[in-house]
DNA sequence: AAGAAAATCAACCGCAAGACG
DNA sequence: TCGTCTTGCGGTTGATTTTCT
């Protein structure tokens, strides 16, 4: 048995619509408002399914469209948050007063898509295509440049999750202060915090070796390491890069209840990052929570400190207070240390999008 | 000026998720 | 819990327009 077709397809238009149909559309909803779209075009009196008819409304009539060219501004906001979100136009088009995704995404098709490789960008992954030594500096320029709309672009997100987090728990008048750890104190955090997953932010940290696992674990350290010490982990971590992110987007804040670790996938022969894995850790065990103190990874170039992570009796970690080397995935071999050390001010820094922003 | 090629974008299609009985 | 219906999303198509030769 075949899918069954979403309305009676005998006797129905198909293709472009005429003026006087969008005439007919329009009064209708504008006298009746839009509800059922499938029961819509009999009472409209439009020979067209339902499904055509909400297309035709929300890609075209409807008064708030904003038509014709993108301004600079858009161009940047969708190649930033594409490098976020990916191909998930309709989140992109809640960034984008009055355009509609079916807009976006044929401009990102026809246009942006093509700049970007144009620079050798990849427009999947937002990353240069070759090894970055082969480029020459003019790309290199444009590289950084696309590079540093990425990050920005993430920025934006942090912070606007970090404001909904705050607005959340504690009104929306602190949300639009700044964050003071010293503040997070038991007296003013409730007891077991549910902070909302936000895995749009999670991707957009894909990009970013934000701190190396180290190939083997330091058996002269008594620290947990969820990394080796979970009893959730099974697999072979061993050649992987492994990042851990709070999962409230806060750096500053870690929660207890949720942590996830991120898992860079490499290619066994080739050594090529195929994909990233994300794991979450419920509910760690306390005991061992308490024993963290500091966690020292250093792999061949770098070494990375992340001092941690003590369990405040509020049931929320406050941790990554001190994180140096932070590395950038594209900048590994582009920027210098400073650079990176500033990877997180910029995160946090440079955001501008309204709280109330819909993404996530 | 005309035909070909490329670009554009409205519209369609199938799928998935959520609502509901 | 399951099946059906509805809506929304993203990929794709194809008609039209623009640019190139």
């Amino acid at each position: 048995m075949g899918r069954s077709p979403c309305c009676d397809k005998v006797g129905l238009k198909k293709g472009p619509w005429t003026p006087e149909e969008d005439q007919k559309l329009m009064a209708f909803i504008e006298k009746y408002g839009c509800g059922s779209w499938r029961a819509l075009p009999a009472k409209a009196g439009l020979k067209r399914c339902g499904k055509s008819c909400r297309l035709r409304w929300i890609n075209y009539l409807r008064p708030d469209i904003k038509r014709g060219k993108f301004s600079l501004e858009e161009e940047q906001t969708i190649i930033q948050l594409h490098a976020l979100l990916g191909n998930r136009w309709s989140a992109i088009a809640a960034h984008l007063p009055n355009r509609t995704d079916n807009e976006i995404k044929n401009y990102w098709n026809t246009h942006l898509k093509k700049r970007l490789t144009k620079m050798g960008i990849d427009p999947t992954t937002h990353k240069p295509k070759t090894n970055i030594f082969g480029k020459d500096a003019a790309n290199l320029s444009h590289m950084a440049q696309w590079e540093n709309a990425r990050l920005e672009a993430e920025a934006r997100l942090v912070r606007e999750s970090k404001k909904q987090i705050i607005s959340n728990q504690f009104g929306p008048n602190l949300a639009t202060k700044p964050i003071s750890h010293g503040n997070l104190q038991r007296n003013i955090l409730p007891l077991q915090t549910k902070i909302p997953p936000c895995l749009d932010v999670l991707k957009a940290w894909q990009g970013t070796n934000w701190i190396t696992k180290p190939k083997t674990k330091d058996m002269t350290s008594s620290v947990f390491d969820p990394f080796f010490d979970s009893p959730t982990s099974t697999s072979n971590l061993s050649n992987n890069n492994l990042f851990m992110v709070p999962n409230n987007n806060i750096p500053g804040l870690v929660d207890v209840n949720s942590c996830l670790v991120g898992e860079s996938i490499f290619m066994e022969n080739t050594k090529e990052e195929v994909q990233t894995e994300w794991k979450c850790f419920d509910k760690p065990n306390n005991e061992l929570l308490s024993q963290i103190n500091d966690i020292s990874y250093s792999n061949d170039s770098s070494t990375y400190n992340m001092s941690i992570l003590h369990q405040s009796s509020s049931g929320l970690i406050q941790g990554f207070t001190h994180l140096e080397n932070i590395v950038g995935s594209c900048q590994d071999n582009l920027e210098d240390d400073n650079n990176n050390n500033n990877y997180w001010n910029t995160i946090l820094n440079s955001c501008t999008l309204p709280a109330d922003s819909p993404v996530f």
